[in-house]
DNA sequence: GGCTAAGATTGGCATAGACCAATCAGGTTC
DNA sequence: GAACCTGATTGGTCTATGCCAATCTTAGCC
């Protein structure tokens, strides 16, 4: 099995960081690159991977960083809920308006392509800092919407309470995609780091479809929780 | 909003390959930088990102062509049953074996460190590509288990029809992570890809755990469905 | 004491180039 | 005709280097 240099630099880091705190700091990449006699090229490229499991931290000017470790659960695939387990959460509304439907969207929302539909545009943070983009699309009509919505916070309980729909079901697709530029500044990450994505159809009791929404996380801080079937007796 | 210039050549690329079909070749990597009037380092960056992205495949001495879309959907996270949807699926045993449980194994099963359990190493293929790579460890005395599951394929109808041991939930953790040279050569990948990582406990109606599952997949080219709550009425 | 300017340090980005390894096409040899 | 060799082409890996941008420290000044 052929293993590249710079993968075995990044054991050897990986080593050198074993058993640090988080905000240790680490060996600049010039002196890396010197005590590992390999080029500093090669030794970013190590980093760089470090960086996307989400072990370190690096910051321009100031150094590299031993990371938190990936605490952060979240059950998003589990439940219809919006909360986070544990952390403290709360969500800022970058846009709300309506639109056209756009042909993807209204394949999936079920209506006709140019139909006017809700949309949601959110960060989620859970504690300070930035988790999840989402992009939610409603179909229908819900009249003062963003009052309602903003008087509640959570979207499935505003269509609940003040709209009569219940969410009872739902189909998530999850995939791996990497970081655009817009989508490394919202989430305050960088360019080309790992995303999970999941796009969620839910529907109502007559199988109607009440939303789209297009989730991204950063795959470096985060883990998600599924739970399905019976929960057990015990724990 | 920082653009780094590789990704501006990426999209230049998209723009090259679009509605392109799958296994069409590009222009050499000397040739993109020539035409781009930039670096053939730069231009790789642009690539390497688009292949872990699943939209190239590139192959040393032939050259970079458009890659098949990420057509295999896989219901892991959904139910039980552990076949896929729509593709035809083996799946071939590496190593079935008696080993000591380590201490992460212990904890997950509810069992003593040290304690005996069962180890099943297998790669998931669907089609003629190999999809995921998994380790099942269970515990419990299971009497003849290599016999069993050779003749059934499937480890939880060998646990219900052999022991009459039945999965009635299960909790999934998902993440995402970079392929190692090990994962990377038994998946048919690149060192340091991005991959999603599922890891499952199992349990029976008396809560207790049946198994605990660590599974690889490949994030280029494959997604995930979850279906939670009721099916809808339609559809 | 507190502000500012200058310099040093650190990571970020891009380049040019050398050499290796796999593949393929064409010609040669048997 | 089949097998083999050879050279050209293509992606794979690593190095060396230059300059930019953010940050921190220090010295100087008021």
């Amino acid at each position: 099995m052929k293993v590249p240099k710079y993968y075995r630099q990044k054991v050897r880091i990986l080593e050198l960081i074993e058993g640090e705190r988080p905000g240790t700091m680490l060996p600049t990449e010039r002196e890396l690159a010197d005590r590992f006699d390999t080029s500093r090229t090669t030794v970013r490229q190590a980093l760089a991977e470090l960086v996307a499991e989400g072990r370190l931290d690096r910051v321009q000017g100031r150094g590299t960083f031993v990371a938190e470790p990936k605490i952060v659960h979240v059950r998003q695939l589990t439940s219809f809920s919006e909360d986070l387990a544990g952390l403290p959460t709360d969500s800022v509304v970058l846009d709300l308006r309506v639109e056209p439907a756009n042909p993807e969207v209204a394949a999936r929302l079920g209506v006709d392509a140019g139909e006017p539909v809700y949309r949601l545009e959110r960060v989620r943070r859970a504690g300070s800092e930035p988790l999840a983009h989402e992009t939610a699309y409603v179909p229908g009509s819900l009249p003062d919407l963003e009052r309602e919505f903003t008087r509640r916070g959570s979207l499935y309980e505003t269509l609940r309470d003040a709209y009569g729909q219940r969410v009872v079901g739902a189909d998530d697709e999850v995939e791996t995609a990497l970081a655009s530029p817009a989508e490394a500044e919202i989430l305050g990450t960088e360019v080309g780091l790992p995303l999970l994505v999941i796009r969620r159809t839910a529907w109502n009791r007559d199988g109607t479809v009440m939303e789209w929404t297009r989730s991204v996380f950063r795959g470096d801080r985060f883990r998600f929780h599924a739970r399905i079937g019976e929960v057990p007796a015990r724990v």
